[in-house]
This record gives C-alpha cells, structure tokens and sequence, in this order.
DNA sequence: GTCTATAACGTGATAGAC
DNA sequence: GTCTATCACGTTATAGAC
C-alpha cells in the first residue's frame, strides 16, 4: 500500500535520475510520467510548472547537503572522512550513470531558468563552497589534510575539478573521472 | 557585397555564439534565423539537419586546433608560450559570455547526439588530449614546466579543471574562473 | 484529490515558390 | 540557388472529468 505522497517522491526520484543523466533541457514531463503509466499532465498537478520541479529538485539537494554539513559541525567529524565520502558519492554517482552533478545540472541551461529558481542553485552552490571551505580549513588545521593557498582558492579548484570530471567522463568514460578523483586524493592526502 | 559563403560563415558565427552560451539543446534554428531576418528554414538550406550544423561546429573547432597544433610541432614553439595561449584564451573566451567549452558543449546532450557527431565530438576531445599532453612532455624535457606525475594524468587534471571553471563561473562569475585559472597557472609555472 | 483531454506554442524538417 | 509556406510532432501548461 502506497503511503501518502509517495507519487511525488517517485516523480521526484525521477526526475532527479533524469536531471544528472540528460540536463534540464534534455527531459519532458512525458519522460517521467510515461513510465509511470500516467499522462505527462498529470506530473503538472503535483509540479504545477518545470521551474516548481526545478525548485523541488534544488530543495532536495540543499536538504541532503545540509545534512552532510550539520553532521560535520555538530560531531566535529574528521575533514579527511568527509572529503572521503565526497570523492565517493562523486565515484559512486557517476558509475551509476549520473554524470551530470547537482550544481552542474542547471548550469548550462542556467539563463534560461526561472530566476527564482537560478537564485535558488546559486544558493545551492554557495552553500557547498562554504561547506567545503570548513572542512578544508579544520582539516589544515587539524593537520589531517595539507594543501598550498587559502581554502578557499582550494575549494574552487577541487569543485571546478570534479565537476570537470564529470563532464570530461560523459565523453571519455569513466576510468578518465576515477583517475582524476584519484590525483585529487593524493593531493590532499585523502 | 557579400561574397560566396558569407551566409553560410554567419550561420556558423551564429551557431557557435549559441552553442557556447546556451548548449546544444538551448538553441533553435530560429534563433539562429530571426536576428538574420530570414525564415527558420532558410537555416536548413545551408544545414540541412541540426545534425549536420553540430558537425560543421565540430569541423570548426577542429581546425582551429589542428592550426595550434601544427604551429606547435613545425616551430618547435615553446610549451610555456602554448599554455599560456591556452589559459588567454581561455578567460577571454568566458570574458565575452561563452562559458560553455567546445568540448563541454555536447557533452551534457551527449547520449541524445546523432552517432556521427558523437564519434566527433570524442575525436575532437582526444585530439585536444593528445595536443595537451605533448605540450606537457616537450614542456617537462625543456625545463619549462614543473608537475608531477605522468603528462597524461596532469592534462586529464588541467582539461577538467578548465571545463569545471567554466560551469562554475555561470553561477558564481568571472572572477572565480579567473582565480582557477590563476592557480593553475601557479602550479605549472605559467 | 488525482488524473485525462486538449490547447497553445515552439521545434526540426520537407516541399515547393521565386 | 536561396528562401517561404507549411507540416508533423513534442513541449509546457490549462480546464475540467471522475
């Protein structure tokens, strides 16, 4: 028996899987409801329009992150553990056929969003440097990790790195992204 | 007056502007028709499917490569100078909006391109790999370059960190592709 | 409250006008 | 040889059936 609100998670659910495999632009309401063995309209009831799916989509992403980041702070887990599971769940993802990240999702469709929902990602994105930005700082300082530079500017080149990875896999396959992942990990010493 | 194949190059012009600001599923033959004052399917006189444009913009691509290269190897250029180009090239091409690399381009709508324009999308993309790493090489023996590890893995890191750069400066601006790229330069020497 | 029928529009593409 | 009128189809979205 189907619990309440159980179809929009599973609208959710795919429309998240087409999200990292297609794009924004590269999926229909058909694509997900087809499967569903329902009309396209009827996703347009619990998603009135694709910029509310977007948002949806967005929230979703900002909750498990915001997940990861309150474990950190609160626990005052180990920075090497959490850039661990990063690289991970990055690997893991991407084997399973989600090439495409959560912040890069929108980013090649980015100027034709709704601008509540390009606000939205931004804040996203914002939220996983500043994420990255602490465990890099309490790793150095905890001397867990080691790295040249600010935090900051080291974020920025690990985020531009895996997201890079990403993309380069989709064309190159995947050894291209478990070996890039890799270099970053011995740079780190994760 | 307009000689032979300027329509045909303004297309092109069109297209690549397009392709590089909004992906390949971002753009339609109208908006490529309309500033040109012309029907859609005037478009499609000159490029007979969306197919075949995608080609000719990889052809493109490829041969302004091909000249890089080519200078590269005939004058014995120095690697520093190339890398250099690279890293101008690159920030200048973000500078004037077009945030979307060639290679990254296709790569979010990858599974849904025609096969011919897949297996030159992945050409082009090798092509740009083989250019990068003997760039590395020569640079290493002539004691331009300083990096560790093999030039294989230390191109694979550049060319995705340069497309991730890209992705992420549509949400967070030029700035943070210029400190990537800056960084990037540190590391190499360049 | 959930979904279907249908609209309104944009897309890539063809046939044929000039 | 170059472009327009037009088509068939897929898209997002609305109105209303059950």
């Amino acid at each position: 028996m189907k619990h309440l609100g159980d179809t929009k998670t599973e609208i959710l659910d795919r429309a998240a899987e087409l999200l990292q495999t297609r794009g924004y632009n590269g999926f229909s309401y058909r694509d997900i409801s087809s499967p569903m063995g329902v009309k396209n309209a009827a996703i347009h009831y619990h998603y009135p329009s694709k910029g509310d799916l977007a948002m949806a989509l967005v929230d979703r992403y900002t909750d498990i992150l915001r997940g990861a980041t309150r474990e950190f702070m609160a626990h005052g887990g180990s920075a090497k553990k959490q850039l661990d599971n990063l690289f991970r769940f990055t690997l893991s993802e991407c084997q399973r056929g989600r090439l495409v990240c959560p912040i890069g999702a929108f980013s090649v469709d980015f100027e034709n969003l709704p601008q509540t929902v390009k606000a939205a990602a931004s804040r996203f994105h914002e939220a996983t440097m500043k994420w990255l930005i602490q465990v890099l700082e309490v790793g150095r300082e905890q001397e867990e990790l080691q790295f040249e530079g600010t935090p900051e500017g080291r974020a920025l080149a690990l985020l531009s790195s895996l997201q890079g990875a990403r993309q380069i896999g989709r064309m190159m396959g995947m050894e291209a992204v478990s070996r890039i992942i890799k270099q970053e990990r011995q740079a780190l010493g994760v």
